[in-house]
DNA sequence: GTAAGGCATTTTTTT
DNA sequence: AATGCCTTAC
């Protein structure tokens, strides 16, 4: 598991006396804020990066508790899961400093003693199980992940009889549709501005997708499951009830939220219900770093933040750097000082260095992935371990010629972002079965389970999952189904399973074994490279076993699902030291000694998906910035000259070439050092880019799991 | 009704 | 490259 880089600043030797003696006076005022007031107000922390963010709330969260505070009823609310995961190390690690508490680290569980600390969504499924009862809510209720919300946005698209209909025109697919949907919830905006501003080619669908939306609310409703969006929109629904909003806001005495500027209205509302007044909150955030609008996170949460609440906010901005060195710090000011809106500030450090960022321009992705590797090589020589280099990217397909040459030269990595395990179809398979028999009403999941027995397609699977639905026990509509006469044989098979599966009594995980034992000759029936995915299986088994239920199970690993280096997934048997492959996204609020951002080309930073509007490419540049700060001593760009133009046939070898991102002015390259790199042993010739890439990091990918 | 093959569309980032 | 919707062969 990759312990967190140690902060740059945190001092060698602990100042026991004072273990606040380290903060600057401006993460002092942020710390201190209203401490021991009967009613503390609203603090927004503008917080530039590598500031001391984490630190800084880390640090608050303790002088909170030191001056009588009361650990479990503090809420801390984070983005993402990785950052829910550093912030409990480090609050736990201050904690520890400060009143000597344990803080338990390397545990998998919720901090200890800061009950309440987690990612919006992890936080609302809790509130939700609990205060089910109270708004018609079944409390055994499924939360369905994205793929899952799609499926079942697919299924009700094709019931109501849309994707048929019409004729020339096709209807939005399910993604997309379910995409509009989680817009529209998300940013709390009518349909119509939604298809204006972001779907503008779905726009004639208006009154269809509305039809479509509403049975998906009702589907979702009548199977007992809730989606992503739900859980914040329930949430929310509660904290704006008159009467549980209150009842809600008084579970906590502070609400803090990290990453406050990727936040979306939604949230926003959450926030706002529960602490109208805005008593003890505090947001952290930083407004050139947000990158996650497509999600419909807003900056304007942030920038409006003073005056959300009855009472106005105090704000603090942290402006002092304390990881990059000076050259670095300013070739990033200078990329987002061309932003066209922002909270005006100018990172500083006295971290001086001679080092500038470079720029490497590189005739193509074969040579750039044998440069990188070469690089990270070098620094190691010179004493920069693996662990402290990583490499960056914008999507992550970017890295297959990466993975692939580090797979050569026997260089270990681990990579964060795009590795699905859940979404690969076997593994999808197994969890249906276990879905089906945790909430028989979930159809989605029993559509998926009996179209595994041979000889059941979709036409018997809706009859089934029909019978299932109108009955009041699930087992013995199953058994009294009567499939075509061929699918017999294999259906009593299934049937006998599902009655074991839903017997009291039955010991978790031996649910997951007896599901995986059934599934196993139908993988094999299933798919040509069984061994592979039996072994994805196993490992799947194996996660199963570390949770207490079935529920809990299937709901953590919606909520929480393993990446690359999941504490809970056992020993990921890795070397100790490895490289770090990330999307930009998911680097966010990490740091690295070394920082090398593949493909700073027109194409990839800004993404050629995503130059539509203005907004789109302000995103793109506070994307670059977000790689560039990531960085403490080396930063690396690298510039493919020709790009291969990817999603194309096998030997295809269509390129584009290649400019400079944008976001790097002529007027910037003073900030930089320019090298041309010519790989002495390639002839200019092209190497196309093998079609085994794929498969080869697929392997990996799997790989990880054994 | 199921299974398999053809053709057009969409392709990113995360909970 | 993968998905979805269609047609055709069991």
């Amino acid at each position: 598991m990759p312990a967190a880089p140690a902060p740059a600043h945190a001092p060698a030797a602990s100042t026991a006396r004072d273990p606040f003696a380290e903060l600057n006076p401006q993460q002092r005022a942020a710390v201190e804020h209203d401490i021991g007031a009967a009613a503390p107000r609203p603090l927004l922390v503008v917080a530039g990066a590598g500031s001391g963010k984490t630190s800084t709330l880390a640090h608050r969260v303790a002088r909170l508790i030191q001056s009588g505070a009361d650990p479990q009823r503090i809420l801390l609310l984070t983005f993402s899961r990785r950052a829910a995961n550093e912030m409990g190390q480090r609050a736990a690690g201050v904690l520890q400093r400060v009143l000597g508490l344990s803080g338990r680290h390397g545990s998998s569980q919720p901090m200890a003693g800061l009950p309440w600390a987690g990612t919006f969504h992890a936080i609302g499924a809790r509130l939700l199980r609990e205060y089910a009862g109270r708004i018609g809510l079944e409390p055994s209720f499924t939360i369905h992940d994205r793929g899952d919300a799609e499926d079942l946005m697919g299924m009700v698209r094709h019931e109501i009889g849309l994707g048929a209909a019409g004729g020339q025109k096709r209807f939005p697919l399910k993604g997309t549709c379910l995409a509009i949907y989680s817009r529209v919830v998300n940013s709390r905006e009518p349909l119509e501005r939604v298809l204006q501003s972001t779907f503008p080619w779905c726009s004639e669908w208006e009154a269809q997708l509305k039809r479509l939306f509403g049975a998906y609310v009702d589907a979702k409703q009548e199977q007992n499951v809730l989606d992503y969006d739900d859980l914040l929109l329930f949430w929310a629904e509660m904290a704006a009830d008159p009467e549980l909003g209150p009842e809600l806001g008084a579970l906590f005495d502070h609400v803090l939220v990290d990453e406050y500027q990727d936040t979306n209205r939604l949230q926003a509302a959450i926030v706002r219900g529960m602490k109208p007044d805005g008593r003890g909150v505090m947001a952290v955030g930083d407004d050139a770093q947000s990158i996650y609008s497509f999600r419909g996170a807003t900056v304007r949460n942030i920038l409006d933040f003073p005056q959300q609440f009855s009472r106005p906010a105090c704000t603090v901005t942290l402006e002092r750097n304390y990881r990059s060195t000076q050259p670095i710090l300013d070739a990033s000011n200078a990329v987002i000082a061309a932003a066209l809106e922002r909270h005006a500030k100018t990172l500083w450090t006295d971290r001086v260095s001679s080092a500038r960022p470079q720029l490497i321009l590189i005739p193509d992705e074969a040579e750039q992935a044998r440069w990188v590797c070469n690089r990270v090589l070098a620094l190691r020589e010179e004493g920069v371990k693996l662990i402290q280099q990583a490499v960056l990217f914008r999507a992550a397909s970017h890295s297959a010629a990466l993975e692939l040459e580090l797979v050569r030269r026997n260089v270990p990595f681990v990579k964060f972002g795009g590795l699905k395990f859940l979404e690969a179809a076997h593994v999808k398979d197994l969890l249906a079965l276990l879905r089906f028999a945790q909430n028989p009403s979930g159809r989605l999941a029993g559509f998926r389970a009996a179209q595994l027995v041979p000889g059941i397609g979709q036409a018997t699977a809706a009859r089934l999952l029909e019978a299932v639905g109108q009955a009041a026990d699930a087992c013995a509509a199953v058994d009294a189904f009567a499939p075509p006469p061929r699918a017999q044989t294999d259906w009593d098979a299934f049937a006998a399973l599902f009655r074991t599966l839903r017997a009291p009594g039955l010991r978790w995980p031996l649910d997951a074994e007896l599901a995986r034992d059934w599934y196993l000759p139908h993988l094999e029936r299933l798919y040509d490279d069984a061994p592979v995915r039996a072994a994805d299986l196993d490992q799947l088994v194996q996660l199963a076993g570390g949770h207490g239920s079935r529920e809990s199970f299937l709901t953590e690993l919606t909520l929480d699902p393993p990446d690359a280096t999941s504490d809970r997934a056992g020993p990921p048997l890795l070397d100790e030291d490895y490289l770090i492959l990330s999307t930009i996204h998911s680097a966010k609020g990490q740091e690295w000694k070394s920082v090398t951002v593949l493909n700073a080309v027109d194409g990839c930073i800004p993404s050629d998906m995503s130059t539509g509007s203005a907004d789109d490419i302000e995103e793109e540049r506070r994307l670059l910035y977000v790689a560039m700060t990531r960085a403490r001593e080396h930063l690396q760009l690298v510039l493919p000259h020709r790009f291969f133009v990817r999603q194309q046939a096998q030997m295809g070898d269509r390129h584009v070439y290649a400019q400079r991102t944008r976001f790097i002015s002529p007027a910037m390259l003073k900030h930089f050092d320019e090298c041309l790199w010519q790989d002495a042993d390639t002839p200019h010739s092209r190497k196309p880019m093998p079609d085994s890439v794929r498969m080869l990091v697929r392997e990996r990918a799997r790989n990880a799991w054994k």
